[in-house]
DNA sequence: TCAAACTGTAATTAAAACAATTACATTTAA
DNA sequence: TTAAATGTAATTGTTTTAATTACAGTTTGA
Protein backbone atom coordinates (compact mmCIF):
# COMPACT_ATOMS: atom_id res chain seq x y z
CA UNK A 1 0.00 0.00 0.00
CA UNK A 2 1.41 3.19 -1.24
CA UNK A 3 0.46 5.78 1.23
CA UNK A 4 -2.14 8.42 0.67
CA UNK A 5 0.63 10.94 -0.38
CA UNK A 6 0.28 9.54 -3.93
CA UNK A 7 -3.13 9.91 -4.57
CA UNK A 8 -3.40 13.25 -2.70
CA UNK A 9 -0.17 14.34 -5.42
CA UNK A 10 -2.02 13.01 -7.96
CA UNK A 11 -5.35 14.45 -6.92
CA UNK A 12 -3.23 17.83 -7.01
CA UNK A 13 -1.77 17.75 -10.41
CA UNK A 14 -4.94 16.71 -12.22
CA UNK A 15 -5.84 20.05 -10.77
CA UNK A 16 -3.31 21.90 -12.09
CA UNK A 17 -3.59 20.13 -15.68
CA UNK A 18 -7.50 21.10 -15.51
CA UNK A 19 -6.98 24.59 -15.62
CA UNK A 20 -3.66 24.85 -17.67
CA UNK A 21 -1.33 27.90 -17.12
CA UNK A 22 -3.43 29.05 -14.05
CA UNK A 23 -1.73 29.42 -10.71
CA UNK A 24 -3.69 27.78 -7.73
CA UNK A 25 -3.04 28.14 -4.13
CA UNK A 26 -2.59 25.52 -1.61
CA UNK A 27 -6.25 26.79 0.25
CA UNK A 28 -8.47 25.75 -2.88
CA UNK A 29 -6.50 22.46 -3.55
CA UNK A 30 -6.61 21.94 -0.27
CA UNK A 31 -10.70 22.06 -0.38
CA UNK A 32 -10.25 20.00 -3.60
CA UNK A 33 -8.80 17.60 -1.69
CA UNK A 34 -10.25 17.37 1.53
CA UNK A 35 -7.35 18.19 3.39
CA UNK A 36 -5.53 20.41 5.05
CA UNK A 37 -3.41 23.31 3.06
CA UNK A 38 0.23 22.49 5.08
CA UNK A 39 -0.32 18.81 4.02
CA UNK A 40 -0.93 20.23 0.26
CA UNK A 41 2.13 22.29 0.34
CA UNK A 42 4.39 19.90 1.92
CA UNK A 43 3.25 17.83 -1.56
CA UNK A 44 4.05 20.83 -3.53
CA UNK A 45 7.61 21.28 -2.35
CA UNK A 46 8.51 17.55 -3.37
CA UNK A 47 6.71 18.21 -6.50
CA UNK A 48 8.54 21.16 -7.26
CA UNK A 49 12.07 19.47 -5.67
CA UNK A 50 10.98 17.09 -8.94
CA UNK A 51 10.97 20.10 -11.35
CA UNK A 52 7.13 18.97 -12.13
CA UNK A 53 5.66 22.46 -11.18
CA UNK A 54 6.87 25.79 -10.53
CA UNK A 55 5.02 27.54 -7.04
CA UNK A 56 4.96 31.00 -6.14
CA UNK A 57 4.90 32.95 -2.79
CA UNK A 58 3.38 36.46 -1.85
CA UNK A 59 -0.03 37.82 -2.52
CA UNK A 60 -1.65 35.40 -5.23
CA UNK A 61 0.86 33.18 -5.28
CA UNK A 62 0.22 29.14 -5.72
CA UNK A 63 1.31 26.48 -8.02
CA UNK A 64 1.38 25.48 -11.71
CA UNK A 65 2.71 22.79 -13.87
CA UNK A 66 6.05 23.46 -15.80
CA UNK A 67 5.56 20.72 -18.05
CA UNK A 68 2.59 19.66 -20.73
CA UNK A 69 0.10 17.47 -19.15
CA UNK A 70 0.75 14.90 -21.75
CA UNK A 71 4.75 15.16 -20.39
CA UNK A 72 3.77 13.90 -16.95
CA UNK A 73 3.41 10.51 -16.34
CA UNK A 74 2.30 8.96 -12.94
CA UNK A 75 5.81 7.68 -12.81
CA UNK A 76 6.97 10.75 -12.07
CA UNK A 77 4.71 11.93 -9.67
CA UNK A 78 5.39 8.60 -8.08
CA UNK A 79 9.00 9.32 -7.35
CA UNK A 80 8.43 12.72 -6.53
CA UNK A 81 6.69 12.35 -3.45
CA UNK A 82 8.58 8.65 -3.07
CA UNK A 83 6.38 6.93 -0.86
CA UNK A 84 7.59 3.63 0.96
CA UNK A 85 8.49 0.81 -1.45
CA UNK A 86 5.32 -0.90 -2.03
CA UNK A 87 6.79 -4.43 -0.79
CA UNK A 88 8.08 -3.70 2.93
CA UNK A 89 10.75 -5.84 3.57
CA UNK A 90 11.23 -7.12 6.98
CA UNK A 91 14.48 -5.40 8.68
CA UNK A 92 14.55 -7.19 12.15
CA UNK A 93 17.28 -9.54 12.67
CA UNK A 94 17.70 -12.86 11.69
CA UNK A 95 17.90 -16.05 13.33
CA UNK A 96 21.17 -17.18 13.14
CA UNK A 97 21.03 -20.41 13.37
CA UNK A 98 18.17 -20.44 10.49
CA UNK A 99 19.38 -21.35 7.25
CA UNK A 100 15.89 -19.57 5.64
CA UNK A 101 15.69 -17.09 7.82
CA UNK A 102 19.60 -15.67 6.97
CA UNK A 103 18.72 -15.48 3.38
CA UNK A 104 15.27 -13.97 3.65
CA UNK A 105 16.14 -10.24 3.40
CA UNK A 106 18.54 -10.76 0.80
CA UNK A 107 16.02 -13.02 -1.18
CA UNK A 108 12.85 -10.58 -0.09
CA UNK A 109 14.81 -6.84 -1.21
CA UNK A 110 14.86 -8.30 -4.76
CA UNK A 111 10.89 -9.28 -4.52
CA UNK A 112 10.46 -5.82 -3.62
CA UNK A 113 12.77 -4.51 -5.88
CA UNK A 114 11.51 -6.06 -8.75
CA UNK A 115 8.00 -5.27 -8.03
CA UNK A 116 8.86 -1.43 -7.65
CA UNK A 117 10.21 -1.58 -11.34
CA UNK A 118 6.95 -3.01 -12.28
CA UNK A 119 4.50 -0.69 -10.91
CA UNK A 120 6.83 2.35 -12.32
CA UNK A 121 6.92 0.42 -15.35
CA UNK A 122 3.02 0.43 -15.29
CA UNK A 123 2.93 4.36 -13.91
CA UNK A 124 4.83 5.23 -16.73
CA UNK A 125 1.84 4.59 -18.82
CA UNK A 126 -0.41 6.82 -17.75
CA UNK A 127 -0.01 10.55 -18.00
CA UNK A 128 -2.05 13.55 -16.94
CA UNK A 129 -3.27 14.20 -19.91
CA UNK A 130 -5.05 10.85 -19.58
CA UNK A 131 -6.58 11.34 -16.55
CA UNK A 132 -7.94 14.65 -17.66
CA UNK A 133 -9.52 13.22 -20.23
CA UNK A 134 -11.23 10.44 -18.48
CA UNK A 135 -13.26 13.21 -16.53
CA UNK A 136 -16.81 13.59 -17.54
CA UNK A 137 -17.65 16.69 -19.34
CA UNK A 138 -18.57 19.38 -16.87
CA UNK A 139 -22.37 19.42 -16.74
CA UNK B 1 3.74 -0.24 0.78
CA UNK B 2 2.09 -3.20 1.19
CA UNK B 3 1.83 -4.35 5.11
CA UNK B 4 4.81 -6.59 6.58
CA UNK B 5 2.12 -9.53 6.63
CA UNK B 6 3.14 -10.42 3.01
CA UNK B 7 6.60 -10.75 3.78
CA UNK B 8 5.99 -12.77 6.62
CA UNK B 9 3.53 -14.52 4.96
CA UNK B 10 6.55 -15.26 2.30
CA UNK B 11 8.88 -15.89 4.43
CA UNK B 12 6.89 -18.57 6.44
CA UNK B 13 6.36 -20.40 2.72
CA UNK B 14 9.79 -20.48 1.84
CA UNK B 15 10.80 -22.43 4.99
CA UNK B 16 7.95 -24.89 4.19
CA UNK B 17 8.95 -25.07 0.68
CA UNK B 18 12.86 -25.71 1.97
CA UNK B 19 11.27 -28.75 4.09
CA UNK B 20 9.43 -30.54 1.74
CA UNK B 21 6.95 -32.36 3.58
CA UNK B 22 8.08 -31.73 6.79
CA UNK B 23 5.09 -30.67 9.35
CA UNK B 24 6.51 -26.80 11.34
CA UNK B 25 5.22 -25.63 14.24
CA UNK B 26 3.95 -22.46 14.40
CA UNK B 27 6.87 -21.64 17.47
CA UNK B 28 9.41 -22.53 15.04
CA UNK B 29 8.48 -20.64 12.15
CA UNK B 30 7.41 -17.44 14.38
CA UNK B 31 11.39 -17.83 15.91
CA UNK B 32 12.70 -17.15 11.85
CA UNK B 33 10.83 -14.84 10.98
CA UNK B 34 11.35 -13.10 14.47
CA UNK B 35 8.39 -12.97 15.54
CA UNK B 36 5.31 -14.11 17.86
CA UNK B 37 3.50 -17.61 17.32
CA UNK B 38 0.04 -16.08 17.27
CA UNK B 39 1.38 -13.95 14.05
CA UNK B 40 2.22 -16.57 12.66
CA UNK B 41 -1.41 -18.83 13.13
CA UNK B 42 -3.16 -15.91 11.79
CA UNK B 43 -1.55 -16.18 8.70
CA UNK B 44 -1.27 -19.67 8.35
CA UNK B 45 -5.14 -19.92 8.68
CA UNK B 46 -4.85 -17.12 5.47
CA UNK B 47 -2.59 -19.85 3.32
CA UNK B 48 -4.69 -22.40 4.54
CA UNK B 49 -7.88 -21.05 3.25
CA UNK B 50 -5.97 -20.35 -0.23
CA UNK B 51 -5.27 -24.16 0.22
CA UNK B 52 -2.01 -23.48 -0.21
CA UNK B 53 -0.85 -25.48 3.17
CA UNK B 54 -2.69 -27.99 5.76
CA UNK B 55 -2.47 -27.99 9.21
CA UNK B 56 -2.71 -30.25 12.04
CA UNK B 57 -3.43 -29.50 15.44
CA UNK B 58 -2.50 -30.94 18.76
CA UNK B 59 1.26 -32.63 19.56
CA UNK B 60 3.38 -32.28 16.81
CA UNK B 61 0.93 -30.42 15.00
CA UNK B 62 2.06 -27.22 12.28
CA UNK B 63 1.71 -26.98 8.85
CA UNK B 64 3.00 -27.98 5.95
CA UNK B 65 2.83 -27.30 1.76
CA UNK B 66 0.22 -28.67 -0.14
CA UNK B 67 1.33 -28.02 -3.61
CA UNK B 68 5.49 -28.02 -4.94
CA UNK B 69 6.80 -25.04 -4.66
CA UNK B 70 7.13 -24.65 -8.56
CA UNK B 71 3.53 -24.65 -8.17
CA UNK B 72 3.44 -21.90 -5.95
CA UNK B 73 4.10 -18.41 -6.97
CA UNK B 74 3.72 -15.20 -5.13
CA UNK B 75 0.59 -14.23 -6.50
CA UNK B 76 -1.31 -16.64 -4.93
CA UNK B 77 -0.23 -15.89 -1.44
CA UNK B 78 -0.33 -12.01 -1.79
CA UNK B 79 -4.13 -12.74 -2.75
CA UNK B 80 -4.26 -15.44 0.28
CA UNK B 81 -3.61 -12.45 2.90
CA UNK B 82 -5.09 -10.08 0.71
CA UNK B 83 -3.44 -7.02 1.81
CA UNK B 84 -5.24 -3.37 0.99
CA UNK B 85 -4.58 -2.13 -2.11
CA UNK B 86 -0.84 -1.01 -3.08
CA UNK B 87 -2.31 2.54 -4.11
CA UNK B 88 -5.07 3.49 -1.46
CA UNK B 89 -7.16 5.95 -2.78
CA UNK B 90 -8.96 8.94 -1.14
CA UNK B 91 -12.17 7.36 0.12
CA UNK B 92 -13.22 11.16 2.03
CA UNK B 93 -16.03 13.03 0.33
CA UNK B 94 -15.82 15.58 -2.70
CA UNK B 95 -16.19 19.53 -2.96
CA UNK B 96 -19.39 19.00 -4.62
CA UNK B 97 -18.38 22.61 -6.44
CA UNK B 98 -15.06 21.54 -7.89
CA UNK B 99 -15.22 19.16 -11.23
CA UNK B 100 -11.86 17.48 -10.68
CA UNK B 101 -12.88 16.58 -7.08
CA UNK B 102 -15.94 14.61 -8.13
CA UNK B 103 -14.12 13.11 -10.51
CA UNK B 104 -10.94 12.40 -8.86
CA UNK B 105 -12.31 9.07 -6.77
CA UNK B 106 -13.53 7.21 -9.92
CA UNK B 107 -10.43 8.45 -11.78
CA UNK B 108 -8.29 6.59 -8.60
CA UNK B 109 -10.25 3.81 -8.71
CA UNK B 110 -8.86 3.13 -12.10
CA UNK B 111 -5.16 3.69 -11.48
CA UNK B 112 -5.64 1.86 -8.26
CA UNK B 113 -7.10 -1.44 -9.52
CA UNK B 114 -4.38 -1.50 -12.90
CA UNK B 115 -2.08 -1.17 -10.76
CA UNK B 116 -2.90 -3.87 -8.62
CA UNK B 117 -2.97 -6.15 -11.54
CA UNK B 118 0.17 -5.49 -12.21
CA UNK B 119 1.49 -6.18 -9.08
CA UNK B 120 -0.27 -9.44 -9.44
CA UNK B 121 1.25 -10.04 -12.79
CA UNK B 122 4.46 -9.75 -11.75
CA UNK B 123 3.99 -12.10 -8.69
CA UNK B 124 3.22 -14.53 -10.83
CA UNK B 125 6.24 -14.54 -12.23
CA UNK B 126 7.89 -16.28 -9.12
CA UNK B 127 7.47 -19.53 -7.89
CA UNK B 128 8.73 -20.42 -4.18
CA UNK B 129 10.80 -22.95 -5.80
CA UNK B 130 12.44 -19.75 -7.26
CA UNK B 131 13.37 -18.08 -3.91
CA UNK B 132 14.39 -21.51 -2.45
CA UNK B 133 16.81 -22.01 -5.30
CA UNK B 134 17.94 -18.09 -4.70
CA UNK B 135 19.26 -19.41 -1.30
CA UNK B 136 22.60 -19.32 -1.15
CA UNK B 137 24.09 -23.27 -0.21
CA UNK B 138 24.27 -24.30 2.97
CA UNK B 139 27.93 -23.75 4.43
C1' DT C 1 -6.36 -41.99 30.53
C1' DC C 2 -4.25 -37.99 31.31
C1' DA C 3 -0.49 -34.82 30.71
C1' DA C 4 2.22 -32.47 27.33
C1' DA C 5 2.52 -30.03 23.15
C1' DC C 6 0.30 -28.21 19.89
C1' DT C 7 -3.44 -25.19 17.04
C1' DG C 8 -7.50 -21.83 16.79
C1' DT C 9 -9.22 -17.56 18.07
C1' DA C 10 -10.91 -13.61 20.81
C1' DA C 11 -9.63 -9.71 23.38
C1' DT C 12 -6.45 -6.38 24.80
C1' DT C 13 -2.36 -3.58 24.74
C1' DA C 14 1.61 -1.39 22.73
C1' DA C 15 4.00 0.64 19.00
C1' DA C 16 4.47 2.75 14.71
C1' DA C 17 2.97 5.33 10.85
C1' DC C 18 0.45 9.01 9.12
C1' DA C 19 -2.17 12.99 8.61
C1' DA C 20 -3.84 17.18 10.73
C1' DT C 21 -3.05 21.17 13.07
C1' DT C 22 -0.81 25.19 15.14
C1' DA C 23 2.35 28.66 14.80
C1' DC C 24 5.11 31.84 12.79
C1' DA C 25 8.83 33.74 9.68
C1' DT C 26 9.17 35.11 4.92
C1' DT C 27 7.66 36.78 0.45
C1' DT C 28 4.97 39.42 -2.81
C1' DA C 29 1.38 42.43 -4.90
C1' DA C 30 -1.22 46.28 -4.76
C1' DT D 1 2.63 49.08 4.53
C1' DT D 2 -0.80 45.77 4.86
C1' DA D 3 -3.18 41.71 3.22
C1' DA D 4 -2.64 37.33 1.32
C1' DA D 5 0.16 33.94 0.22
C1' DT D 6 4.06 30.28 0.77
C1' DG D 7 7.77 27.68 3.55
C1' DT D 8 8.64 24.99 7.38
C1' DA D 9 9.22 23.35 12.19
C1' DA D 10 6.94 21.43 15.99
C1' DT D 11 3.22 19.20 18.08
C1' DT D 12 -0.88 16.57 18.52
C1' DG D 13 -4.37 13.27 17.30
C1' DT D 14 -5.89 9.26 14.76
C1' DT D 15 -5.54 5.14 12.64
C1' DT D 16 -3.32 1.05 11.51
C1' DT D 17 -0.61 -2.68 12.65
C1' DA D 18 1.81 -5.92 15.24
C1' DA D 19 2.48 -8.03 19.76
C1' DT D 20 0.76 -10.11 23.63
C1' DT D 21 -2.24 -12.53 26.85
C1' DA D 22 -5.46 -15.89 27.64
C1' DC D 23 -7.76 -19.94 27.11
C1' DA D 24 -10.64 -23.62 24.78
C1' DG D 25 -10.05 -27.45 21.67
C1' DT D 26 -7.10 -31.24 19.56
C1' DT D 27 -3.82 -34.91 19.24
C1' DT D 28 -0.13 -37.97 20.67
C1' DG D 29 1.91 -41.16 23.36
C1' DA D 30 3.73 -42.83 28.02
Amino acid sequence: MVNQQFTFAVHIMTALAFSPGEVIGSQTLAASVNTNPVVVRRLLLALRRARLIETFAGKHGGARLRKKPDRISLAEIYDAVKSPQVILVNERKALRRCHVSCNMKGIMSGVAESTEQAVRKHLRGITLAHLVRKMRPRA
